[in-house]
DNA sequence: CAGGAAGCCATTTTT
DNA sequence: TGGCTTCCTG
């Protein structure tokens, strides 16, 4: 054995150990949270060129950009430069690049879009509008979903059945989305997946290119997989039958997003002499927070049976506040997080939610009491509108067939180019099934007679200009063609010129994105490629703001827990442990709560030291307040290792007790008890009927959309007068929950209520 | 055509 | 609640 090699074995458990060595075949490692993963994965990775691998016929596939990023620099630490011929990409970008190549397949160039959720949503609205269905059974949003769920499963319009009226109107709506993006040259995500698994199909059956070059696979994260990314993995992997997959399915978190848990369950199954290692030891967490986190995931029936343990020691009881109202729960994060801050260790701790609507309150307590925090999510830098204009020039002049980002800034800064004749231009392109710039420039001649002279000049002068600035695109790397872009258009001197704090605070960001441009460029350069407008488009596209992450600052970290799978802190809050919100209204409707508990779950294990949880007799969200119940979830962590603290009246204050000290100081002075108000019966709703409620059903006529109004009341044959809570689906199988004061809460079929 | 005011609408998680 | 659309005015 080498020295190298003694190195990447030393340390390893026994199912660690077996994980890293196992040889060839397919392996499924499941590794429960904190059992060390990563180190698995990368170990082996390094194993496998010890072994002789060629490093370059090694792939390995992850979500994120990050945990790539992460994968990849561990590697490198283990076996140095070697590192460097290793695929370690996310799906996307690994597919991306394979479609690169191969674009011509698929009817695209190699310069093709990628257009993001906001691209698509806007796409979609407009051949809603084209098609005339709004005010139908599908939005534009439901039916993106519905397209993306179907994509990832491998299938296509015809899939959908036309006797239900939404999927009707959604299976009209794709054809056309489909030609548009086409015919601009673009995909979305799910095509990206999709195109490449084409390609790879069709190059197998060919026998040659991608469905060969790679001959060990590995898969982090295999829980999250859907069908499309299920069969990348099989095909990739099918010469060798190499395929080592790794995941957990009590982290399964992304089924909104057609992850199918099943590809992880039945692995076995479907790869017999499949060698399956457990990684069962838990190394990030004390035992009180694993058993806590156990005794919650042990109720869901969905999972394969794992027995996760610590040597660690007991540590401190999970800390459980319960607040009178969402200020008040963020008044006691706060303090949570100033005591640590005067530790100097407040970057220590991380509060998660379940919604991004949560952060608000959280930010407002912080910012107070002078906490620094930083939030991961919400908005992507990119997502800044003026950001995403530049970025709209830099893909138009990257592919000039790209209509939305035309649409986007052809009158961006105003040029004076009005709605009516964008219209007409958009209108004839669609008719010509040409590119609106085409259509633009034809327009722009003063023969054509499609634009009065005053909209033609402005056109023609508007034309002139991208020409112009794809002139240099020729010569200029993409940083010097975005200031060219600023510069030539006017975008920064007409910002310069409203004057405003916003204004200035805009401009400063476009100068920052030049920045990340230029350091974009010194990565690619520092990586020995050719840095490429066409790569930092395809950059900014796939990366999300989870990868922003690592952006270093001292603090408190806000995230939503999806966001936090795989991160690990010292101290964790999980806010709005209620019902309605963790677990979500949606999923209880839908029947699904055992994913919100993995959300939990998921959430818990982030903990190494220190679990607090919290939640609110009365949150106001979206303008509505509502009286929510505890979390079921409360009642499934074991009574004994979760001590309430700051709790009303004469009660015990537990805090006393504790043996680290941490919880001192919060006991003696507690703000928010002063506040603190009745809590309404059990069986409260709130009293008087939301002016909302008369919305709805007083516009008659209207079917499905606004007839259901959290906080109406209706009334029910059986169980009398109630009052909604939630809604989903559309006729007829619209369901509604609601509350009945001497039943509860319960799922009603629409049609068996009526509005008072 | 631009900008402001008023109304409407939809409520999760995001590669 | 707030983000977006539509309507109205200069």
């Amino acid at each position: 054995m080498t020295d190298r090699t003694e190195r990447i074995l030393e340390g390893l458990n026994a199912a660690q150990h077996k994980a890293v060595t196992t040889e060839g075949g397919a392996l499924l490692v499941l590794a429960g949270a904190g059992s060390g993963k990563t180190r698995v994965i990368t170990n082996r990775i390094a194993y496998l060129i010890e072994q002789g691998v060629a490093p370059w016929k090694i792939l390995a596939v992850t979500f994120t950009n990050k945990a790539a990023a992460e994968m990849k620099e561990r590697v490198y630490r283990l076996v140095g430069d070697e590192a460097r011929s290793i695929w370690v990409r996310t799906f996307h970008s690994s597919c991306a690049r394979i479609l690169r190549q191969s674009a011509e397949r698929v009817g695209l160039t190699a310069e093709f879009s990628i257009y993001d959720g906001d691209d698509q949503k806007r796409l979609m609205k407009q051949v809603f509008n084209d098609l005339r269905l709004k005010g139908g059974a599908a939005t534009p949003s439901s039916a993106i979903h519905l397209i993306g769920l179907m994509k990832g499963r491998n299938e296509g319009p015809d899939d959908l059945d036309t006797t239900s009226p939404l999927e009707d109107e959604v299976k009209r709506a794709w054809k056309v989305y489909q030609e548009r993006l086409l015919r601009a040259n673009a995909v979305d995500f799910s095509d990206l997946l999709g195109l490449a698994l084409k390609v790879i199909t069709e190059d197998q059956t060919a026998g040659e290119g991608w469905a060969k070059r790679w001959t060990h696979l590995l898969v982090d994260e295999f829980q999250d997989t859907n069908r499309v990314q299920y069969l990348l993995a099989a095909r990739l992997a099918e010469h060798t039958g190499n395929l080592c997959v790794v995941g957990d399915d009590d982290q399964s978190i992304y089924s909104w997003r057609g992850a199918d848990i099943s590809n992880i369950v039945d692995f076995e199954d479907d790869h017999p002499g499949a060698t399956v290692v457990k990684l069962e030891q838990n190394y990030r967490s004390t035992g009180t927070i694993l058993k806590a986190a156990s005794a919650l995931i042990s109720n869901n029936r969905q999972r394969t049976e794992k027995t996760m343990w610590t040597a660690a020691g007991d540590g401190d009881d999970i800390d459980y506040f319960v607040a009178a109202d969402e200020r008040m729960e963020a008044e006691y994060v706060a303090r949570i997080a100033q005591h640590l801050k005067q530790q100097g260790r407040a970057s220590n701790l991380a509060v998660f939610y379940r919604i991004h609507a949560q952060s608000r309150v959280l930010e407002e307590a912080l910012r107070s009491k002078q906490i620094p925090y930083r939030i991961v999510g919400g908005i992507r830098f990119y997502d800044r509108a003026e950001i995403k204009d530049l970025v709209a020039y830099l893909r138009l002049l990257n592919n000039p067939a790209s209509d939305m980002d035309l649409h986007r800034i052809i009158n961006q800064p105003k040029r004076g180019i009005g709605a009516t004749t964008v219209k007409r231009i958009f209108d004839l392109a669609d008719q010509k099934n040409t590119a609106a710039l085409d259509v633009c420039r034809s327009a722009a001649s003063p023969s054509a007679g499609l634009l009065g002279t005053g909209a033609r000049k402005k056109v023609a002068s508007f034309v002139a200009l991208m020409d112009g600035l794809a002139e240099l695109a020729k010569d200029l790397g993409p940083a010097d063609l975005a200031e060219a872009v600023l510069a030539r258009t006017g975008y920064t001197q007409q910002l310069a010129a409203q004057g405003t704090e916003e204004a200035r605070s805009r401009v400063e960001n476009l100068a920052e994105m030049v920045g990340s441009i230029r350091s974009y460029e010194e990565d690619a350069e520092n990586q020995s490629q050719e840095p490429t407008l066409v790569g930092f488009l395809e950059q900014v596209a796939l990366t999300s703001d989870v990868d922003q992450t690592d952006a270093l600052g001292e603090g408190v970290t806000l995230m939503t827990v999806h966001a936090a799978k795989g991160l690990e802190f010292e101290e964790v809050v999980v806010c709005g442990l209620e019902e309605g919100l963790l677990p979500h209204f949606r999923s209880v409707i839908e029947d699904d709560v055992e994913e919100e508990r993995r959300l939990a779950y998921v959430a818990f294990t982030r903990a190494k030291q220190k679990l607090h949880l919290t939640r609110a007799n009365e949150r106001t969200l979206m303008g509505q307040t509502r009286y929510n119940e505890p979390a079921r979830f409360l009642e499934e962590i074991p009574a004994e290792i979760l001590t309430r603290s700051g709790r009303s009246g004469r009660g015990r204050i537990p805090l006393d007790d504790r043996s680290q000290g941490q919880s001192r100081g919060w006991g003696q002075n507690r703000p928010w008890q002063a506040e603190r108000r009745r809590r309404p019966p059990k069986d409260a709703i709130p009293d008087a009927p939301p002016r909302a409620a008369t919305r709805g059903s007083a516009r008659s006529g209207k079917k499905a959309k606004g007839r259901w109004v959290a906080g109406m009341e209706v009334s029910h044959p059986k169980f009398g007068v109630g009052t909604v809570t939630a809604w989903t689906g559309t006729p007829p199988d619209e369901k509604v929950a609601v509350f009945f004061p001497r039943y509860g809460l319960k799922t009603i079929v629409a049609r068996f209520l009526q509005p008072l």
